[in-house]
DNA sequence: TATTGTTAGTTACAAAAACAACTACTACGA
DNA sequence: TCGTAGTAGTTGTTTTTGTAACTAACAATA
């Protein structure tokens, strides 16, 4: 092997990759949420946009779309169509507001009540699988600090 | 307003989304690469595959697509698209290594080199900012969290 | 030197996301 | 009550991804 060839073992400069924030995060998001997504994804047909949707109605009840676009700052597309893969597969119902009718009311059927329960479950089991690695305090830090770089507060 | 509407307020039940890993972890990620996300985009018209290359090829310097593949843990179709565009952009070079005609040697050309130092100090002032919301040992131990988290270790 | 397996990288096609334009409806002011 | 502006939600079009199949080259071996 030539020697004119790079080291990928030492960087050549002192930047790292591997510290940045944002990039650290977009890691850890990925892989930590592999396994869940499967489950949501095999077990139901759904994306990724679709069980948000779906854990927002079954956390708060009924509401209507712009709300939940609102909540769980998704742009009122991915809602719309969220929304309409979940009413095609009987997840929920949309009723139209006869004082208002821009305003669609979106409620889960007993069948999406079920896969929000079970759905549930599963996160509160990967939640705990997650945090197991750490101590509870560290664990309450990481929630905290992440609540504040999402700006979800 | 009719009062049957839901009271979006309170959570019908003690689970909540906002403190699930997952969840928390990928809107930290997107919120907190929004503006970065936005210089590399429109002061380069990269892609994020597309900086991640670059910042490899700038960090370790040439290598094949392979290794860039292996070391940032991107799928070998995203890879070869990035460098694609990259050549294409004239940010870097390719060139068939002789010995082994199935390799390919990547290398920043000189503007590869400028952009990949101006959005690396973009990068460190981006990572400083928003480090500086916490103690140094806050930040110390999120990004030893994330990177178990992300499995880098 | 065929044969089979493996590797590096590309391409084709389907799925999904992003962005913008659109419809239907309500609110408000002249 | 007409015109204008704003809101809720949908649809169409273009980009980007994801998946899998593909080509070209090398390696091992019979």
């Amino acid at each position: 092997m030539t020697e004119n060839l790079a080291k990928p073992d030492a960087a050549r400069d002192d930047f790292d990759l591997a510290n940045f924030l944002p990039f650290l995060l977009n890691q850890a998001a990925e892989e930590s949420s592999l396994a869940f997504q499967h489950v949501y994804k095999n077990r139901y047909g759904m994306l990724r946009t679709e069980w948000r949707v779906l854990f927002h109605l079954g956390m708060y009840g009924r509401m209507t779309a712009k709300q939940i676009g609102v909540r769980a700052m998704i742009h009122k597309t991915k809602v719309s169509r969220a929304v309409q893969r979940l009413a095609e597969r009987r997840f929920l119902t949309r009723t139209r507001d006869e004082a208002d009718r821009r305003l669609e009311h979106l409620e889960l059927t007993p069948a999406g009540e079920a896969a929000y329960r079970d759905l549930r479950g599963v996160a509160r089991d990967y939640d705990a699988r997650l945090a197991r690695h750490f101590t509870s305090g560290e664990v309450a830090l990481l929630r905290s600090m992440l609540r504040q770089l999402a700006g979800i507060r």
